[in-house]
DNA sequence: TATCTTATGTTATATCATAACAGTCAAGGC
DNA sequence: GCCTTGACTGTTATGATATAACATAAGATA
């Protein structure tokens, strides 16, 4: 089950694999490339740093890493080429957290839930059909006309769950 | 139904009613109380003040006002004020537009979700048992253990909807 | 009243984000 | 080729949001 296609298609980027760097990386360059746009440098180094990050990055911390290989050192950098990505559906925005993660599945358009771990602080996309769903429905029902959501739950990782139990066990 | 009380219980604060904002400070003073603690001057006139505004409004606007009263001119007094608000479910963090907005409906918990209108920035609480169902359903297939969650939705409202309906009539 | 606890006020600073403009580079027309 | 054009990158400057840390005041309790 660990290694499964599906388990590995929505794990965080370093709760070992999802697909790795390298095939997503080529899956942005064709994506971009078919909306007649360009995933230049700091782009595509920009997407490197957020698939390489255990958790969800800020602006600055990416940033920063940027400003190390050579790239523009001030916020704007970090910024555009970030928002780039976003709009693009190669990356989502934290809001909770004031980051940025690499979608872990680029390849197709999708509405995206995260889970957020607050004991190792990992972010974890989830297939959110029924909640965007059941969420259409409510707006519905409001006579709101939904054009996007932002899903974030916050709770505890099936690993630091697990972690948890067993250093319990070891108290006892 | 206009009127009835489930389109009141659920509508922004001024898109005309929801509970009258004098029913909502008895019943969240009685809250706080039960609870042992207190809706001390600051806390209540901030409640009050995100009760009379339009839509949410940022820590900043607030402050303003508070300031205006007398209290105290700095950023603290009012995310102070603001946290134990939304800690004590009278009112909720809106992530997407970094402001804060009173709680429809403050005499039981709930979860909610937030319907954020892109064009008259009117926020409004919808019910979200069934979205927060969805999610528990996704999160616990990731083996993730929900404590609460973020649902915010950007679109069009009722309202919004029916003006520009009207506005094309009129100039076709 | 003395004491403890909770809340408020203030100073200072951290963190996150964007506007505006200048320089650079790539792609397509000539 | 080379020049124009538009997209991209870099920089300066500033704005907006949020919190740490400590001093003071106000309520509760003994």
């Amino acid at each position: 089950m660990a290694d499964s296609p599906e388990s590995q298609s929505f794990c965080c980027p370093d709760h070992s694999g999802h697909a790795p760097a390298q095939a997503i990386l080529a899956q942005a360059e064709s994506r971009v490339k078919s909306h007649g746009l360009r995933l230049t440098p700091v782009r595509r180094r920009t997407l490197e740093i957020l698939l390489q990050a255990h958790g969800a990055l800020g602006a600055y911390d990416v940033l920063e890493q940027l400003a190390a290989d050579g790239f523009g050192a001030q916020p704007p950098v970090a910024y555009r080429a970030l928002n780039f990505l976003v709009e693009n559906g190669l990356a989502h925005r934290i809001r909770r957290l004031n980051a940025f993660t690499a979608c872990a599945h680029p390849g197709h358009d999708h509405r995206a839930a995260f889970l957020i771990c607050e004991t190792c602080e990992s972010v974890t996309e989830a297939p959110s059909d029924a909640v965007g769903a059941a969420l259409g429905v409510a707006a519905q029902d409001m006579g709101f006309a939904l054009s996007r959501a932002t899903i974030e739950a916050v709770g505890q990782c099936r690993d630091c769950i697990a972690r948890e139990t067993a250093d319990q066990r070891t108290i006892a």
